[in-house]
DNA sequence: CACATTTTACTTGTATACAAGTTTGTTGTC
DNA sequence: GACAACAAACTTGTATACAAGTAAAATGTG
């Protein structure tokens, strides 16, 4: 059935993301056949499509890895990301719907029981999606980011990793916090530099390329 | 070798984009690799990708055909297209060098010689495209015209039907000539309002709708 | 004739043998 | 030991036989 491969990609995207598999890991055809009892076809399909996605890089008659994490495509994504948001949180501003606010809020909730509770980064990384992802949707623009989500393996790699440098938990659930108010009021808050604050990073910043040069791509 | 697979890509994706092959004609694996004289395994490679970028629509042990014109997705590209121009442009104007300058210059040239030559729609819209991304890479932004290819089919094969429908191409290169003259001097000239009258279409009017409604997606 | 059943011809999915290229180590020569 | 030539062990690319599912035509049955 179609949904094996589906959950296979879906394994193997997942331990990319987390760098449970680590950029420059050989992942060969064979490898894969007997990890997960299949044969080389269905299995090149899968690699096809990391690969069409950015996940691993396939050399034809050599051999195929996990990508490097490329900081230009990070430094792209960025961008676009802040200029879609803070067009289309400023035609929201004062126009969401009840439910939508809950939504946002219920969020913001969760994310605030993940310091507390001191869990897991992981969950507190799903949580910041959802509550972007909710942005777009209550929009009627799931579709751009669903379309963003197929260029996003070296952005979500470098937020886990610079995540790891320091906590910055309180910091990005407080700018959750502003965007919500402005979503429920209106009110003019300079959303160019509050959207702009929240998603800007200093990618290609000496100490981060020294640090993690292993992951990064040259 | 790749390049062998590169090509017939290229030739499907043409024949598509132009609506030689119009939407809903069935692509079997087996046509093709009599076309073009290749097994099926590289041929299914091919027709993955094809669908991947939503050219074609697999339906497994059922067959493949090419996809309907999905208007929803014209509808994004447009806003999305319109929304990183806008930001774009505002930040070029005034500060493109010399040499950038020329460059679109010459592609408005050619765009005033197709119209005088009455030559076909075909070389204009090549040029439109080449307008566009010059003014993405010259601010540094060309990864994210490439990327928005990847999902540029319907939006595409919609211009070219809008294009049948009436000739806008005097009007596109007035657009044109004003958004230069803007990048050059980079006096105000409500750059929101020219980005969002040239790109603006009424996609979903029930006139478009009913005269193509056999290429649509329903 | 109407309609349910079976068969047939199609489709894509999977498994696997073989081809072709790259890299690494081995061997032979000096 | 230095180095070139060769050989073996990998990799992914390709071709093809077979499996599994779908849809429509053929057939049987009332």
């Amino acid at each position: 059935m179609a949904s094996k491969k589906a959950e296979i990609i879906h394994i193997l995207k997942k331990e990319i993301l987390t760098l449970t598999l680590t950029p420059g890991t050989v992942v060969s055809e064979m490898t894969l056949t007997e990890r997960f009892s299949l044969s080389r076809t269905p299995i090149r399909d899968i690699l096809k499509q990391l690969s069409a996605e950015g996940y691993i890089d396939i050399y034809p008659q050599r051999g195929s890895i996990v990508s490097y994490i490329d900081l230009e495509s990070v430094e792209q994504i960025i961008y676009m990301r802040s200029t879609m948001e803070k067009d289309i949180i400023k035609s929201l501003g004062g126009n969401v719907p009840l439910q939508g606010i809950h939504q946002l809020g219920l969020i913001l909730d969760q994310q605030q029981a993940c310091i507390d509770n001191k869990e897991d980064d992981h969950d507190f990384f799903d949580l910041d999606d959802q509550f972007h992802k909710l942005i777009y949707s209550l929009a009627g623009h799931e579709f751009i980011w669903d379309m963003m989500q197929q260029f996003i393996v070296h952005y979500t790699r470098y937020r886990r990793l610079h995540m790891l440098k320091q906590d910055k938990r309180l910091s990005i659930l407080d700018d959750h916090r502003r965007i919500k108010d402005y979503l429920v009021s209106g009110h003019e808050k300079d959303v160019d530099e509050m959207v702009h604050h929240h998603l800007r990073a200093d990618v290609k910043s000496k100490y981060f390329q020294e640090h993690f040069s292993d992951y990064i791509k040259k």
